[in-house]
DNA sequence: GGAGGAAATGCGATGTTATAACATGGCCGC
DNA sequence: GCGGCCATGTTATAACATCGCATTTCCTCC
């Protein structure tokens, strides 16, 4: 589970210059967050995090972190899994249609993916209700295959 | 929005009956708070539960309602909407296949539809990945009409 | 009817997740 | 320098959920 650093560093510079094209700036807490969630191999929660980032910076405090999260996904480096209070990085350069979150509800593991037909049909159902997708995140409870095998 | 107490007592007979059928029992508690979230146009919170089930029970805590909601919730009576934490009383009798819940994060109310399109399209995905529905719940974040329009 | 046991409830404390509110610091253009 | 702006620090608290244990209720078997 030890990062390649150098793909990390990539990463996240690609991060970086993605904010800066857009006038946000990715200073160094966010980008400790950041890559403190691209190095979770799950989704990991707000207060690990936290513990996790006071390795490097022994006042952090909850705000700390959710307002680092806050941009991240703003910014649409990171997705937030509603259900189980999770965190990810958005392992995705960038999002042409709106993905699907499997969230595996035993290990935390979470998938994403972009599958057109569901995607199309969703619309189709939701033209119908009269609705509008809000969030390019739809979440979905799933058992990953490693879970379902144990 | 004031309920007709005839089609009320209907539903909750009903849903006394089914939890009968399987063994398990929908106590004054239960049925209380069932009623609650019958009554409720929309989504509804947990601890506003509880301020409403206090009018009738001076001394309903937490676990009060929360005990009440997972029996529910066991029984498929009631829908965690995870994002919000919101719990709505299931419309549907009885579920033949997975719902879609459409939130909508303006007004929190939630649509629940079974839409077989969307759900077979999806089971192929899962498939693809491996992956198996977890929960007869797929929640989407979605604009509702009336707050499109507004 | 009474003993035993399972399920449900009462109750207080606690754990977990997230935000409010206000102060501070650093940078930049003027 | 000073005023505006964004980010951060700091403290407190709001909001959501569960634990643990005592007590009651209700069922069942004798």
């Amino acid at each position: 589970m030890i990062p390649d650093s150098c793909d990390e560093t990539a990463v996240l510079d690609r991060a970086e210059a993605s904010c800066r094209q857009r006038g946000a700036s990715l200073t160094a807490i966010r980008r400790e967050v950041l890559a403190l969630l691209h190095r979770a191999p799950k989704g990991i929660k707000a207060y690990d995090l936290l513990e996790q980032i006071r390795h490097t910076r022994g006042n952090a405090s909850p705000p700390t972190v959710y307002r680092a999260l806050d941009f991240l996904i703003e910014q649409g480096l990171a997705h937030r899994i509603g259900r189980m209070n999770l965190f990810v990085a958005c392992r995705h350069g960038k999002h042409s249609a709106p993905s699907l979150f499997l969230v595996c509800p035993k290990c935390n593991g979470v998938t994403e993916l972009e599958d057109a037909a569901v995607v199309s049909s969703l619309y189709a159902s939701l033209a119908a209700t009269g609705h509008r997708l809000d969030s390019p995140e739809v979440e979905i409870s799933a058992i990953c295959p490693q879970c379902a095998a144990a």
